[in-house]
DNA sequence: GAGATAAATGCAAACGTTTGCAATATTTAT
DNA sequence: ATAAATATTGCAAACGTTTGCATTTATCTC
């Protein structure tokens, strides 16, 4: 085993001519005899040469990295563990590695707020994504207006000055309370935060389904994990009884937790309730009764999002781009 | 908003000191007279300053960077978006970041096979956590014996040259099965690959749990996935009906597409199968019934994994370690 | 109050690349 | 064969920190 780490320069020596030679060869730079080229690349690789990439970012004044900001809201109990999330990070992960580009993954304890002096700056990454809106938009409006590459996974009709990627939210609301209605829901509970950025559109999207056909909203506003719905329908279940026949949940692992509850009571699935849920997560096909959902095609928005930031990158604009959802109906809302 | 960045010499001169003192002074050495610290910390925050870290990288030859690489089998299915992993890498990264270190997240398209060199010889990280043994540890074992510093998530009792955290599996399996003997049940299912690390262990608790109530062994070995847990539940209860009245799954994905494959031909959960699985993800308490498991600490494994390397970091030597499970009853195995 | 010790700061080299420009080698045209 | 053009390589400075050592300034001792 090597004990020293091995240097362009020690390259050079062995091969008899400059670093900057070795230097442009590994860099495939036509200015050097392909011949040369293909020499110095075969001892690059029999001595197991690795470039210091301290040295290299230096001189550059680029990294190849790119900083994932996990974007949750303070308030919320949504946990960072959260599945919907992880699987967005992991093909945003898989988007930027097809790139050559390494992901930094981040929450939000490091970097209190100044992102853009925290990760731009300094050189840790060259920009950002940012994953979810959270219910407070400021750190990233600051760290857009500071100029740095940055795009984000959330609804993107907000209107704001940086790009958005996302699922078309309103269309997914409006098509998972049409389908309800369509299978002969007339009760329909709204169970999500209507606040929180993504889901008001969700909202907005059940919304105008229940005006067109002329029914009453019924909206139960809660934190977006599986035990606030839990709890809530369990509550509701005891308080004021079955006075619903369909939810629409502002994701899937709300719409597990409510199926939980009234499982729990008796209550049939989808006979008694309907349910459609959000995102599509492996759970939702596992259930029993699966769980019908607007699935989110994360992989492509994945790609769309490491792709708007290479445009930025290269000094483009880009503008927000709204992805198409899908109803995947399975049994829980077969009736 | 400024448009150049601010630099380490900048502020010298601001201050009307040199760059040696101002260095010294972000870095609380205690050289440098502790008002001409304040003073020049306060300056720094003023003007929002934050330290080039290519530069810093590369004269320190640190770089307070960790990668994680999530290490799965080629072969098998079990996607990186499986939500037992991602909460253990979740987990990484909040107690690096309570160390002050970030964490560069890596599959293995990057890197192919030589870690040491990609990740540490290049700078691009101080260490590594390798999460998952995969079937074929030599990538792992090729960057041990190169002596940089890593620890592994995987199965505490494999021999081998390196520190690895982990379950005490054995023990899991063995509870796992003696609690479902216990309540009566006399023909149990292992539902998992033997072959695959971790699992390994766990089935052998699950033998010498039954060896020791003298019972006889049903191996099912599937992929590690909820999909083909599924699958081969539906086949078997086809092909040979139900000669079972129990099951151990390798992992609550696995026993939750068993579930699902039970519930959909109507036997009875936990009355004519009972179930444990192994996690104890977020969904074993939201499915219904409830599925019973094997709670994996995985937020002390993190912590555990992080001090390891420090430890490895400052020169010193560390030993794998066992971390307890604990059994966490629920309905899916109560009768 | 002078000399000696301690405290605080500055100088300049180094970390390992990349790259503009100069220099040399090679080819082409005449 | 020679001049001009082109292809290939080398020189040396720069990127922005950190740190051993030298230097200056403040404090102490008698």
């Amino acid at each position: 085993m090597n004990n020293k780490k091995i240097k362009l320069i020690d390259l050079a020596k062995l091969a008899g001519v400059s670093t900057s030679t070795v230097s442009r060869a590994l860099n495939d730079n036509p200015l050097i005899k392909q011949e040369t080229r293909d020499k110095l690349k075969r001892l690059a690789k029999e001595h197991n040469f690795s470039l210091n990439t301290a040295a290299s970012r230096l001189r550059t004044q680029k990294t190849n990295v790119v900083a994932v900001i996990i974007n949750l809201d303070e308030q919320t109990e949504q946990s960072i563990s959260d599945p919907f999330l992880l699987k967005v990070v992991s093909e945003i992960n898989l988007a930027l590695n097809q790139q050559g580009l390494e992901l930094l993954l981040s929450n939000s304890i490091m970097a209190q707020g100044d992102w853009a002096n925290y990760f731009i700056n300094s050189r840790r990454a060259d920009g950002i994504i940012v994953v979810g809106q959270g219910k407070n938009q400021t750190n990233i409006e600051n760290a857009a207006n500071a100029g740095i590459p940055l795009v984000v996974w959330g609804d993107p009709k907000t209107p704001c000055n940086y790009a958005i990627v996302g699922s078309d939210n309103y269309l997914g609301g409006l098509q998972a309370t049409t389908h309800l209605i369509e299978h002969g829901a007339k009760n329909i509970i709204f169970l999500g935060d209507p606040e929180h950025g993504e889901i008001s559109e969700r909202h907005r999207g059940y919304s105008a389904a229940l005006a067109t056909h002329k029914l009453k909203e019924h909206v139960v506003s809660i934190d977006i994990t599986s035990s606030s719905a839990y709890q809530s329908i369990n509550q509701l279940l005891r308080e004021k009884g079955l006075y619903f026949d369909a939810i629409v949940a502002c994701s899937d692992m709300v719409a597990l937790g409510a199926m939980k509850a009234l499982k729990e009571r008796y209550v049939s699935i989808p006979n008694d309730v309907a349910l459609v849920g959000f995102d599509d997560i492996a759970m939702a096909d596992i259930s029993h009764p699966s769980l019908s959902t607007i699935r989110q095609n994360t992989q492509y928005a994945a790609t769309l999002l490491v792709q708007k930031l290479m445009q930025q990158l290269a000094g483009e604009k880009v503008k927000s781009q709204v992805i198409d959802i899908e109803l995947i109906p399975r049994q829980s809302s077969k009736r």
